[in-house]
DNA sequence: TATCATGCAACATTTAAAGTTACATGAAAG
DNA sequence: CTTTCATGTAACTTTAAATGTTGCATGATA
């Protein structure tokens, strides 16, 4: 089975956007994402519409942070995004009637849904900003912020395929 | 992101195993689940090399149960079958470079270890014979040893520079 | 008005799992 | 010992979800 990487992938994208206040194109973050800037905007729609980015038309548009960091936790972007399984396990249901398989799913369900809690309760525990100091906190050496170059070079294109960075 | 079923569905079969102890065949496992023989067999193999079921071929055929219910955990089974992911989110780790990233990834991978870790203890806390003996009693009120809120402290949220345990 | 950017619908590709076919192996019944 | 039934497994097809891609409309800015 797939990770699903979106949320990693749009937080990543944020801390950007908040070093950087200044509009970044779908074309650039596809760029730091290697992948496709249709994708970064299906993506990014869903925090358009929860009121945490903004995006902008037309020249010098693009993506801008339009949140408070110390207000939006991990969980506020996972529900943006669409709230999307955090489990990859289920059970199955086709015979309701099938009292071994009522027990099965009630045993399997329990530890599931406890461990989604543990999941959103540790996600509504982490803001943007938190992030955004354990990041500061690593780069105690670096002085002010990241130019967009900087950044870019740190996210180089795929050179043929895969195995690339970003 | 589609969910797994395949620990809820060997533990549907195993029950039945234990409750009708003659072989059933990979055609009437296949009918339970609403399945294929064949996937029935790919997916019991780990349990067969595992050492918890026994195949039988020819006239009266199929499969047993060749384990000790009492000593084999959910865990055991979840092994048995690979252990596949329990977890659907990931991060992306494509450039350690990028101290955003890095950042954003040391925050989710505690918060996935932890409700791995979570589901692990939990499935190590169930045996098939509690399932049995769930079924038997009518429901499953042996099942969760573990309440959420133990489970929560031991595993606190990592405010300053927490370290995890379990 | 030319250009740059997003918005979005529609289609193509990818990928992992399940389903399926085919045939070999082995065990029991006649 | 031959037939029948069952598993073992490789190889192929189908399916479903996500990502990737194309194309065009809309809006903002120079």
């Amino acid at each position: 089975m797939k990770a699903d990487n979106r949320l990693s992938s749009v937080l990543h994208v944020l801390l950007h956007m908040i070093e950087l206040d200044e509009p970044l194109t779908s074309d650039e973050l596809s760029q730091m994402l290697t992948s496709h800037p249709v994708v970064v905007r299906r993506t990014l729609a869903g925090l358009r519409d929860a009121g945490l980015v903004r995006s902008e038309k037309g020249h010098g548009g693009g993506w801008v942070i339009d949140c408070d960091p110390a207000k939006v936790s991990l969980y506020d972007i996972h529900q943006a995004l669409g709230s999307p399984a955090l489990i990859s396990i289920g059970h199955r249901n086709h015979n309701p009637a099938c009292l071994v398989e009522a027990t099965v799913n009630a045993a399997l369900n329990q530890a599931i849904e406890d461990a989604e809690a543990l999941l959103i309760a540790r996600f509504k525990a982490i803001s943007l900003a938190d992030l955004g100091a354990g990041f500061h906190a690593g780069l105690s050496e670096r002085v002010g912020h990241l130019t967009l170059e900087d950044m870019l070079k740190r996210h180089p294109a795929p050179s043929p395929k895969g195995t690339s960075d970003v």
